[in-house]
DNA sequence: CTATTTATGTCAACTTATTTACGTATATTG
DNA sequence: CAATATACGTAAATAAGTTGACATAAATAG
């Protein structure tokens, strides 16, 4: 029977400060010893994330700058930033769309294919040691939560204007 | 029957890879809508977490940076910086240590606890909305696996040199 | 006791995240 | 069609996160 954090209840107050808490800080240390694990790589997690997506069969061809901000659920200000590095460092390429001129198609370039497969060794290593003692199954109940509270954090965002 | 990620277990890489998507998605909307949600009280997440660290019993008479450091699981560097703001707004205090004339202890100052106590009503209210269809059981389960993630990042952390 | 090592909090540089703002392009309205 | 509204990616400012570095204090070793 599920119900949703009553204010007058101190346990689902407490729990669910906690749970925000355990959240600021797993993702924190996520981000601290994932950039670490692939460091020699120079690769920070978030582009990694960003690398992870561009793989993906479906925006080989590309994909706009304002879609993967939406994916990632990152403002496109923040997304440009990370990007520009990338550029910068050759993994990526902007190309203009050629339906809608203020549009960037965002594609992975040869060396950014061949960063990603790089990584994949030390990317296993790092999820065997960041995931041990979390089975498949913990880990898609986890999933099931985090996919709750997700859609919950949207309609939040929506509800307060959203982006822009 | 518990089995660590296995690198040749697509699964479970892919389980990995996505549930650290995840916790990056919903870290950075936690910060984006809790932060709104807390406006008026011109409180970030972040310094919210800090306050409600402040207010408990144990640390009442104060905590030295390190130790909040620990606590929260940043650097050091990065605490620094979020106290001088909640310090130049008047909401905490540093005094140094009499034991340790290089340690500095913070504390809530009377505005402070009255901030944090303005402040119950909208956290409330903000929970509520965040953990929507998330029972206290839920809840339980996921802090559960939160912890189990976090003390294997910890001792990730540690592997790799831990802090400085 | 002195020399060396370690600990404390902060500074600087860089990356990431948000909001406000904006020039330009596209879509919509009348 | 022209006027208006909306969308796109990026610039600027601020907050938060890391690492490397450092002045000063405290602990440890000989």
């Amino acid at each position: 029977m599920k119900q949703d954090v009553d204010p007058s209840d101190p346990l689902g107050l407490s729990l669910a400060n906690r749970m925000a808490f355990r959240l600021y800080q797993c993702a924190n240390m996520l981000n601290k010893t994932g950039t670490k694990a692939l460091e020699r790589h120079e690769v920070t997690t978030q582009q990694w994330a960003i690398l992870g997506a561009l793989v993906r069969d479906r925006w080989v061809g590309g994909i706009a700058v304002r879609d993967l901000a939406a994916l990632l659920m990152v403002s496109r200000q923040n997304l440009t930033g990370v990007l520009s590095r990338l550029e910068a460092r050759g993994l990526v390429e902007r190309t203009v769309d050629a339906n809608d001129n203020r549009s960037r198609l965002i594609k992975l370039t040869p060396a950014g294919w061949q960063r990603w497969s790089d990584m994949q060794a030390d990317i296993a290593a790092y999820y065997a040691d960041a995931m041990r003692d979390l089975s498949n199954n913990d880990m898609i109940h986890m999933l099931h939560y985090m996919d709750r509270l997700r859609q919950n954090l949207r309609a939040v965002d929506d509800a307060q204007g959203g982006e822009d």
